[in-house]
RNA sequence: GCGCCCGUAGCUCAGUGGAUAGAGCAUUGGUCUUCGGAACCAAGGGUCGCGGGUUCGAAUCCUGCCGGGCGCGCCA
């Protein structure tokens, strides 16, 4: 019976609103052009017979942290060196000899021990600005991921109780991940997979069918290992007051059914609505239910039959994972007949792989899940997909206190920390950069207390007030009814106009490194050095000027304006977090 | 016991085998105070948990310890 009708398969009314434009700027990365003249250069020198022969994968372009050692530059001497026999330094003279200057490279030169440094055109960086504004909300985005079909999983909580904030981690990890996955041209599809089936889900009717007696002064128990918790009572008397005593009426499994699927709904909605609050959105629910109404199940379970990893042993059906290399062998169905989550999981991943024909899968779980990881890509591949396109994110988990004392955020407890709390609080702005800032594998100590108190001095308001105040300048420049659009970008020249074209620039290629390694972290700390670049330039460059004779550089620097307001809002937007006009 | 992850400044954290290990907060001192000071600049603060190894080069890779987290079910 139906599948509860928690509206499985079936997007939510909330989602997928454009976050940004389409990919209409593909403009390959500095760092890609930097590339090929190296790799160009080699293979010239090769030819020549300058340089002995040898295969180079890699390029090792790098971002040197200091300026003075270029915008760009390049290992590959010192790792050739070896293999070559030669000084690195000779070789990376030859290398260099051959890279030609243009209107985009200024400068190549060699460094010791073997580096090739390459420094960015100044009047070229200043052009970029008209580049970043034209392109706008696709600036940043790339067509890297070559609308590979990819499906983001995350939460996934089981609708037996409410989300709470030990969840919030892997709803931002996901929502954030999925955000740059996009960016970077894969074709993302965020998804909620909604546990509606088996024992627990039982568990949870029966909870709520006693608590549902309870509010009629009837004696009801709830079962062993039931759903002790204030929420089912809370949810029985909502009930109640919708629909009256109208389960009384009917025989306990009818009733306890019925009642289940209510409360289900109830719970899906509200961790729905939970979830929207701190800026995540879903292009589907996902029934697990549904993997058996449809036959996805059965037919998932005779691969794995029909492939030979199957076995009846002490009354249970056996997943015989270690003949795949597994440490052991896994039940699917157990001896009381019913199956188990992993054989959900297992028609689950079928779905995605053979019905729905992702390319790629990632799955955003808790550490506490590692014991998953290989049998879940075991799995995958005894139905006979490649596991390499099945990714498991983990992240640690995260404990919550309140100055010296800890917070508890266990479900069944029933002393559960709500979001709203955790929103009210922190902020939703703040709390998504604070779990996103954080590499997925580090544990995490939320101190609410602290995160309250950081409030006024979080790198949150930095970024978000370099977006308010290009906002603001832009106010006093529509007073004095400066009109801007046709400035002269060459006047662009100083050092801080320059380093924040530089620090722009370097957006799209950090959202290609980020989509290729799964790491959202990095962009928020990237939006903190965006801003710091813009608050230097801010400080440095006056803006609108007084001064008579500044016309020309005043609509120069409101374009360079125009720019970092579109990219710190790009940033922000891929946070989903909010750009402000005014703080 | 076995498996996975973590250990970097007082605190919270960055750091694709490369150049002098970086930010924010906190502390101290300064700038400016005509586009919003929720800003800018500067200083102090490090045996990158400890010991070996790999190599031209290690916070990063390998290995052994120490400390912490999470797993190891016919639970999810």
């Amino acid at each position: 019976m139906p599948p509860n009708s928690a509206q499985p398969n079936q997007p939510n009314n909330l989602i997928k609103e454009p976050r940004t434009a389409p990919n209409n700027i593909m403009q390959p990365t500095t760092r890609l052009k930097i590339s090929e003249l190296v790799l160009n250069s080699l293979s010239e020198s090769q030819s020549k017979g300058d340089l002995p022969d040898t295969e180079v994968e890699d390029p090792a372009i790098e971002r040197p942290n200091n300026i003075e050692n270029g915008d760009f530059s390049c290992s590959l001497p010192l790792k050739l060196a070896r293999s070559m026999q030669m000084n690195p330094l000779t070789i990376a003279d030859k290398i260099a000899e051959g890279i030609p200057t243009d209107e985009v490279l200024s400068r190549v030169w060699t460094a010791r021990p073997g580096f090739i440094n390459f420094a960015l055109n100044p009047p070229w960086l200043a052009q970029q600005v008209d580049v970043i504004i034209d392109a706008g909300k696709s600036f940043g985005r790339s067509d890297f991921g070559q609308d590979q079909r990819v499906q983001v999983e995350f939460v996934s909580v089981n609708p037996t109780g409410p989300l709470h904030v030990g969840h919030v981690r892997g709803a931002v990890i996901g929502s954030a991940l999925a955000n740059i996955m996009d960016a970077a041209g894969y074709d993302v599809q965020r998804e909620y997979y909604v546990n509606d089936a088996g024992n627990q889900m039982e568990l949870f009717y029966k909870s709520l069918y006693a608590r549902y007696l309870q509010q009629f002064g009837k004696d009801a128990e709830i079962p062993e290992n039931g759903y002790q918790g204030d929420y089912m009572i809370d949810l029985a008397a909502d009930i109640k007051s919708e629909d009256g005593d109208k389960y009384l009426s009917l025989e306990t499994e009818d009733a306890t059914h019925r009642l289940g699927q209510r409360g289900l709904n109830r719970m899906v909605d509200d961790i729905r609505e939970r979830l929207g609050r701190i800026g995540v959105k879903y292009d589907e629910w996902f029934s697990e239910e549904s993997l058996f109404d449809s036959g996805t199940f059965d037919e998932a379970i005779k691969i794995i039959k029909d492939a030979g990893y199957w076995e009846e042993r002490d009354g249970a059906k056996w997943f015989t994972s270690s003949a795949l290399g597994e440490d052991k062998d896994n039940v699917i169905i157990r001896s009381n007949g019913q199956h188990t989550y992993f054989a959900s999981d297992i028609a689950y991943h079928y779905d995605k792989f053979n019905n729905r024909k992702f390319d790629r899968v990632i799955n955003i779980w808790g550490a506490d899940h590692q014991g998953h990881v290989n049998r879940m890509k075991t799995a995958v591949k005894a139905l006979g997909f490649d596991p390499d396109r099945l990714d498991m994110m983990l992240y640690q988990m995260v404990s919550f206190k309140r100055g010296d004392e800890l917070v508890r955020a266990s479900k069944r407890a029933g002393n559960i920390i709500t979001i709203d709390e955790l929103v009210d609080e922190v902020g939703v702005d703040a709390c998504r950069y604070f779990f996103q800032s954080r590499a997925a594998e580090t544990q995490m100590e939320f101190d609410l207390e602290l995160a309250k108190e950081q409030s006024n001095e979080n790198p949150v308001f930095y970024i978000q007030y370099a977006h308010a105040r290009t906002a603001q300048i832009f106010k006093l420049a529509q007073e004095r009814e400066i009109e801007f659009s046709d400035a002269d970008l060459s006047l662009l020249t100083h050092e801080a106009e320059l380093a924040l074209i530089r620090k722009m620039l370097a957006l799209p290629e950090l959202i290609e490194t980020m989509a290729k390694t799964l790491e959202s972290h990095h962009l928020p700390h990237y939006a903190q050095e965006l801003a710091t670049a813009f608050h230097w330039f801010y400080q440095q460059c006056r803006v609108v000027s007084n001064v008579e004779g500044d016309e020309e550089l005043t609509k120069a620097r409101l374009r360079l304006c125009q720019a970092a307001k579109s990219v710190v809002a790009n940033c922000l937007d891929l946070m989903s977090m909010s750009a402000p006009e005014h703080m």
